[in-house]
DNA sequence: CATGTTTTCGATTCTAAGGCGAAAACCCCG
DNA sequence: CGGGGTTTTCGCCTTAGAATCGAAAACATG
């Protein structure tokens, strides 16, 4: 400790750290959580976030990665970032447990393997969930919604390549509401993270325009230049 | 650990937990970061960020406070938040400590007594500092920045009222970048976060029109809407 | 080949933001 | 007490992004 204090007496005692994934993707129109079933005693049968505790030779970021290899073939996710720490003293009973949560998605057409006691749930409809992971899960939810808004982070939800259909019906279900296909188009487009494949594919099963193809331009995460307030002056 | 997990072998032995706060405010057109010198043998004489160890009762919100009321009256703090988690293993030597690193605000015209070892340093020409602790004003830099742009968070470095050129040196030293009165004004009245105070005040030395006083009409943070992106539509 | 369906594109309107420059309000000095 | 200098404030104009609407394009089906 840096300095003396008296205000946390007995100090650390048995103060572990764990890590935990709320990892989303969009299927069937909705948003979706993996989750895994519990078969222990505090909070049997309840459905919890991959995770574990951090171990002694790994930060956060390759600790989740470690523990989300043991629930999903960690290779399909998309993005991981992280997204905050819940730390209230009573979180898990029994003991002092810090989670540092954070955010994973994986693409709509990947469907990763998943172990027998995992399976997806929609955010909005979750089970009886473990401990304080139903706050944890809606946290990640609005930070997707937000970054939705003002990053590219769509890349991470979409495959390679999609219809504007396609991409109108995922942005919907992350956002939780109707957005318009040409809007949503014209707005990415200009921003620049969305670009024309070339290619087009075949009609639907009713006939109807066939579709072209688009991607996004990248598939790193890029904060689109923020709301235009005060720039600094003669700059795009 | 939920799982059985050989990858974390030797578990958690002496994973310690800290709380860190990059607390800035401005002064005198540019950006300052509250920091004391150590006298201890770990970066002897090094400047480091407030905090200390997280304590077995409390949660990391309740630390910071709790740690920085060591070095500053913390009511005269106008904005904390949650920054992010520095976890590399050896940011510290000789220990295993998880940082939670926070950022705080401090208005510019209130000037709280520091003990003998605390001092203001610009956050651009740093000292020396201990650890990973540059890594963290930097960041908590960045996100005040990003923050300015799309939130009212100007509330936690201003004064209750204030003239539009006292809050454009404001900004401009909190982004690096010099903007526009006339824009700043324009901008964040018709996002409804700045008002009238209906006052004015005598002018200055070299005469002029006596300036109009203004203040932010919440000081409680509040993201301006985002981006118009793929809004519900028939909104505002 | 007509009809229905879906996608795509263009035209228009609306709102936000940035850039001047003029007017307002005050000081100081002669 | 009036003119010149200074600072603030306001209005007009331009630019750009976003939302809405409707028409045109391209295909399937009967």
């Amino acid at each position: 400790m840096h300095h003396p204090s008296t205000a946390a007496a007995d100090g650390d005692r048995d103060t572990g750290h764990e890590v935990l994934a709320a990892v989303l993707r969009i299927r069937e129109d909705r948003l979706q959580v993996l989750l895994w079933q519990r078969a222990q005693t505090p909070d049997l049968h309840s459905w919890a976030l991959p995770g574990g505790r951090l171990g002694a030779a790994e930060d956060v970021e390759t600790s989740v990665t470690r523990q989300l290899s043991e629930k999903v073939d960690v290779h399909k996710l998309s993005h991981v970032e992280q997204l905050s720490v819940f730390s209230d003293p009573h979180r898990v009973p029994a003991q002092r447990l810090v989670a540092t949560a954070f955010l994973g998605l994986v693409p709509c057409d990947v469907d990763p393997e998943l172990p027998a006691d995992t399976r997806w749930h929609p955010v909005d409809g979750l089970p009886t969930t473990a401990f304080d992971h139903e706050a944890i899960v809606l946290t990640a939810r609005d930070r997707l919604r937000a970054k939705l808004s003002y990053s590219n982070i769509g890349f991470a939800l979409a495959p390679p390549e999609f219809t504007v259909s396609k991409l109108r019906r995922l942005y919907s279900a992350a956002l939780g509401y109707r957005v318009a296909a040409t809007n949503l188009q014209r707005v990415l487009s200009r921003r620049g993270v969305l670009e024309a494949a070339g290619r087009t594919v075949a009609a639907g099963p009713n006939g109807g325009r066939p579709p072209a193809l688009f991607r996004f331009t990248s598939r790193d995460l890029r904060i689109t230049d923020p709301f235009a307030v005060l720039r600094p002056p003669h700059q795009a």
